[in-house]
RNA sequence: AGAGAGGUGUCCGAGUGGUUUAAGGAGCACGCUUGGAAAGCGUGUAUACGGCAACGUAUCGGGGGUUCGAAUCCCUUCCUCUCUGCCA
């Protein structure tokens, strides 16, 4: 969420980032402005007469305490006078912070000045493209046939038990599974990360404060019962354990990681390049979350983007980082970086992880502060990115690492495994 | 799921309608004192919004209500604890 008193300041760099991101409607800038101003007119004249009101109780009260009900009964009809006025104006206020807020949550994240200006998914920029293309055997199979070959994922049961897109790993299938997070997990804790293992399900204000409500929704699954909404990623649960506080400034940076089923309904979602793992309604994610000082929120985003790298590297895939572009990147970020692995049998890249900064767009909209050296206190930033998203991983190596009959393991992967090769 | 008890500042904790402007204590910060420290004494110590400021307004888990006036009374909701039930 973008504060208006930033928007007030920075009228016109605000729309020009805007554009950027091609935000269809930048004259929102200035309505959003006028909103606060007469939310800040009505507030006003509001203290105004309740510190009337506020004052004459207090008097009430000391003609009460001395018996002297007259004097009393002649103030309380003032004070009804007065009342009278503040009733509308409450119902303003209420009206006008409702819209405020309303409008104020249209508006996407600024891009950095690093985002390039593009629109769609061609024109982000590739930043670094590394390692070298697998040379598969003859006969090569993409991974939907691999693992039904050699029985790893059975979409079909998956399909009966709940419906498409649920997939079941089976036998040395789901062990790779299971595999590939405590190595993705450990990889993250050696590097500083705390591990957490979040609630799978959370409330409407958490699924409010990290953006998925209001406009979301029907991307998440709901249990209406208890109206709690399965989580789409690990980033909602642990995000939201720095909501509503204000932390020291020797607290940061904060360094989660956090392993996590998402369930995501997809919804609208269809058409090409959805085949086997490359789109589920319910996939498994290990993610990195940091919340830190605003002034190094640009360094930790490269950090990030370095321990991702190094953790493609260790499983000796071949890779791209792309910086996004204004039209292809998230609502809530302002900046983000690609990863994405290429397989060699769909002859794809295959995103595998996005790592962004958010700046304070999140901290602003959950109230993570913290107090600075001086006692001040400020919005932290807030960053995050998959190390790493399972099935699109899963699918690259097992397709990167076929052989004539079998399935290879990339080296780190094979102590946690206990053989060399998956199949 | 049922019954009961609770939720007050960084923490503990008092407060059942009106100088509460949330007592008191602890912690923390600064000052005095000291050779240095402890103790002692003094001062300060929540957040948001409005205002150049003085200051004002709101907030005692959340929301709503009664009243001239609510931490206090009423309704509702969430959470914690105890007992009972059920359960891996």
């Amino acid at each position: 969420m973008l504060q208006v008193n930033f928007l007030r300041q920075n009228r016109d760099l605000a729309k020009q980032k805007l554009a950027v991101k091609h935000f269809p409607n930048v004259d929102l800038v200035d309505e959003v402005i006028a909103i606060d101003d007469e939310r800040k007119q009505l507030q006003a004249a509001f203290d105004e007469t309740q510190t009337k009101v506020n004052a004459a109780s207090k008097e009430i009260g000391g003609f009460m305490a001395k018996g002297e009900k007259d004097h009393a009964e002649a103030l309380k009809t003032n004070v009804a006078a007065w009342k009278k006025l503040l009733e509308p104006l409450k119902e303003q206020m209420a009206e006008v912070e409702a819209n405020l807020l309303k409008t104020i949550v249209q508006f996407p994240n600024l891009p950095h000045d690093m985002v390039p200006l593009g629109k769609t998914p061609e024109e982000n920029e590739v930043v670094k493209e590394a390692g070298t293309t697998q040379q598969l055997p003859a006969g090569a199979l993409p991974h939907w046939d691999l693992i039904k070959k050699y029985n790893l994922v059975d979409f079909e049961t998956g399909a009966k038990i709940t419906g498409s897109g649920f997939p079941l790993y089976i036998g040395k299938g789901a062990k790779f599974q299971r595999v590939l997070t405590q190595y993705f997990l450990d990889f993250n804790t050696a590097a500083g990360y705390t591990e957490y293992l979040p609630p799978f399900m959370v409330n409407a204000a958490s699924a409010f404060a990290t953006g998925q409500l209001p406009d979301k929704e029907g991307q998440m699954y709901h249990a209406t019962e208890d109206d709690f909404y399965l989580i789409p990623t690990a980033e909602v649960p642990v995000t939201n354990v720095f909501r509503d506080v204000v932390l020291k400034d020797t607290d940061l940076p904060i360094q989660m990681t956090a392993y996590s089923p998402c369930f995501r309904r997809e919804a609208g979602s269809f058409g090409k390049d959805v085949r086997g793992l490359n789109r589920v309604h319910q996939f498994e994610k290990v993610e990195i979350i940091q919340i830190v000082h605003p002034d190094k929120s640009d360094e930790v985003l490269n950090e990030m983007v370095a321990h991702v790298e190094n953790l493609l590297i260790s499983l000796g895939l071949q890779y791209r980082i792309l910086r996004l572009c204004g039209g292809d990147m998230g609502f809530a970020s302002a900046i983000t970086y690609d990863f994405e692995v290429y397989s060699a049998a769909q002859e794809r890249w295959l995103e595998v992880s996005s790592v962004s900064n958010f700046q304070a767009y999140q901290t602003y909209r959950m109230k993570c502060r913290f107090k600075d050296a001086e006692g001040k206190i400020q919005f932290a930033h807030s960053l995050n990115g998959s190390s790493l998203a399972l099935p699109r991983i899963y699918a690259a190596i097992v397709e990167n690492y076929q052989t004539e009959n079998g399935i290879a393991l990339p080296k780190v992967l094979q102590p946690y495994f206990g053989a060399s090769e998956l199949v």
